[in-house]
RNA sequence: GCGCCCGUAGCUCAGCUGGAUAGAGCAUCGGCCUUCUAAGCCGAGGGUCCCAGGUUCGAGUCCUGGCGGGCGUGCCA
């Protein structure tokens, strides 16, 4: 590739100057008066070789020489290197589009290593929330990045289905129950108030009939956290599949108790030596690992703090072979970090172990004023209710578009409006127009399958227009691989933004009333040819971008007519 | 108090290992449907990059100290 090629000759004209291990930038200008490549290496040397930049850039431009595909190399401002491309050296990129198709963009880092992505999460004490819906688009979309880039990626759901709060949905469940065979029990003060809960409870009556009037018992507390646990896990799924989520595993805390491993974290923490009792509790020195206390792991009563379980948890992963972690989080969980990572530490795990993503809270706005919609849960809006809303699509890319450890504020007007103001629609309908121009010059019997598009003269691709978008997407496989890296997918949503504005006005400038010569479906048929090439790797980006998002990339888009005359 | 995150255009936010005149969308204003093409395009205005120092050829980006906001700081999860 070219850019690898100047690359080299730049390290070679660098080592000349008795540099062997230059660093330095090679990428696209924002100017193109600037040329479609330039390189800070000559400020990057300049302290170095204590000489001026300029007249380092001019004796690196003297040896670089000629460069097959480079035109004229320009020294520019303060001591860049500017290349400017051949048509035939920028038309290339096409046909490497539409070469590897639907594999353009991926590449190899993870070299098939294992990578646990651990999201979600939610315990099954209710509806999935917008926070989880943030996770849930997040997590799948770092999934989606790492296995563009190589890795072997897992899919995992952890869930509390013992626990304090577990009990405390089983107890409102009860009083829900007895309430709908008349008697007067009330919720707890400190249990679930949310109509789901009554659901549940119709849903236990239907089972076990009366079976359980007046009955208080622990058998009859843990059969109602036991369905209550089904339905909401069955719910919560639900919810996910319309979200188009799926994991590869679901882990639930209490299997770490019955397999004995919590007992096992124990016993393999006191031999550490790092373990010291305290007011009737049993301490672990996690400070020595850079948490900012040490933390209690089993309480005076007997029972473990949720600690104990998250490190035993933890090493089941490391045991299952997964080196590679990251846990997606809401970060009104970042405390649990440094202790995990030290209870680890303590067991020998690396220290950086296991990586964290941590995103910022959701609100929703409409008309600038926050909103709560929910009917079901009472106090927060549910993930299943925006996504009836807005459509799986659209909730994933405003989920998406902020860095995760951005607040993000979800605009519901913009959501629901699908005009030109809403990005997903913009990219979505860029790429169903790129798709309506092969059905048309197949209407028209013109020959844009793979093996023509293959032999276009791409060179012929000479307007600037034309030439930024090829440019722009030749670029597709950087970003994602510093998406990937990253964990960064909101970069994806700016790249596919800024390549549907390119295609969208190239597209536009063959219209009629502007500039038909530069319509793609002109009668000549190289230039024809070469202008569907170039529709081709830019449908074929867009669906590849698209897909690292999970989101689809419709052939047409039918337009929701309702309130239209 | 301490820890983590955030502070960039009227609004919501991008900004890669420090690079050229700080960008996008929305909003505002002006223009373009005789069509492969308007869920679109062309153009205009809009900035104390929170503040103050420092590092250097160069700082929105790195360092120090403030200010403002969010989250956390539990033998809750």
């Amino acid at each position: 590739m070219l850019t690898e090629r100047i690359s080299d000759a730049l390290r070679e004209a660098t080592a000349a100057l008795g540099v062997h291990d230059a660093r330095f930038r090679l990428d696209r200008p924002r100017e193109t008066g600037h040329g479609d490549l330039a390189t800070n290496v000559a400020m990057a040397l300049a302290s170095r070789l204590r000489r001026p930049p300029r007249e380092i850039a001019q004796e690196l431009k003297n040896r670089l020489g000629g460069i097959d595909g480079v035109e004229r190399i320009e020294i520019a401002g303060p001591g860049f290197l500017n290349f400017f491309l051949g048509a035939a050296a920028v038309g290339d990129a096409v046909h490497r589009v539409l070469a590897a198709a639907g594999d353009f963009g991926r590449n190899d880092d993870g070299q098939g290593r294992s990578v646990m992505v651990e999201f979600v999460s939610a315990n099954p004490t209710g509806p999935l929330h917008l926070g989880h819906g943030r996770q849930a688009a997040l997590g799948d979309a770092i999934a989606r990045l790492l296995a563009w880039s190589g890795w072997r990626v897992h899919r995992e759901f952890y869930f509390n289905d013992a626990g304090g709060q577990i009990l405390r949905l089983a107890r409102s469940v009860r009083a829900r129950y007895q309430q709908l065979l008349g008697h007067d029990e009330p919720v707890p003060e400190d249990g679930y108030q949310g109509e789901y809960v009554l659901e549940i409870a119709a849903g236990l009556l239907d089972r076990f009939g009366r079976g359980f009037e007046h009955d208080l018992s622990a058998g009859a507390l843990e059969e109602m956290r036991q369905l209550a646990v089904r339905i909401l896990r069955a719910g919560q799924e639900e919810d996910l599949a319309a979200f188009n989520v799926h994991f590869d595993e679901y882990y639930p805390e209490t299997r770490l108790y019955s397999e004995g491993r919590v007992k096992e974290t124990i016993r393999a923490l006191d031999g550490t030596g790092l373990t010291y009792r305290k007011d009737g509790a049993a301490w672990l020195r996690t400070s020595r690992f850079g948490d900012q206390k040490d933390r209690v792991m089993v309480k005076s009563d007997g029972s473990p703090t949720y600690f104990l379980p998250d490190v035993a948890y933890h090493m089941t992963k490391w045991e299952r072979g997964f080196q590679h972690v990251i846990n997606v989080q809401g970060s009104d969980h970042h405390s649990t970090v440094d202790r995990v990572r030290a209870g680890l530490q303590a067991l020998d795990r690396p220290p950086g172990y296991p990586e964290y993503v941590l995103h910022q809270m959701v609100t929703v706005e409409r008309g600038g004023q926050e909103v709560r919609f929910s009917k079901r849960a009472g106090s927060y809006t549910t993930l299943a209710e925006l996504v009836a809303e807005v459509g799986a699509d659209v909730a994933r890319y405003f989920f998406l578009m902020r860095r995760p450890e951005a607040h993000l504020a979800f605009d519901l007007d913009l959501a629901l409006d699908q005009s030109d103001r809403n990005p997903v629609y913009k990219v979505q309908y860029a790429h169903a127009r790129l798709c309506r121009l092969f059905k048309l010059a197949g209407d028209r019997g013109w020959d844009a399958g793979p093996e023509a598009l293959a032999d276009a003269d791409t060179e012929l691709l000479a307007d600037p227009v034309e030439r930024e978008v090829v440019k722009q997407l030749a670029e597709f496989p950087g970003f994602l691989r510093r998406a990937a890296t990253g964990r960064a997918p909101h970069l994806i949503c700016d790249y596919l933004e800024k390549t549907a504005g390119l295609v969208n006005s190239w597209y536009q400038s063959g219209h009629p009333t502007r500039d038909p010569a530069l319509s793609t479906l002109v009668a000549d048929p190289a230039l024809r040819t070469a202008r569907m090439a170039l529709a081709g790797a830019a449908r074929t980006v867009l669906k590849n971008g698209l897909a690292v998002l999970g989101i689809n990339a419709p052939d047409r888009m039918v337009r929701d007519v309702a309130g239209s005359p």
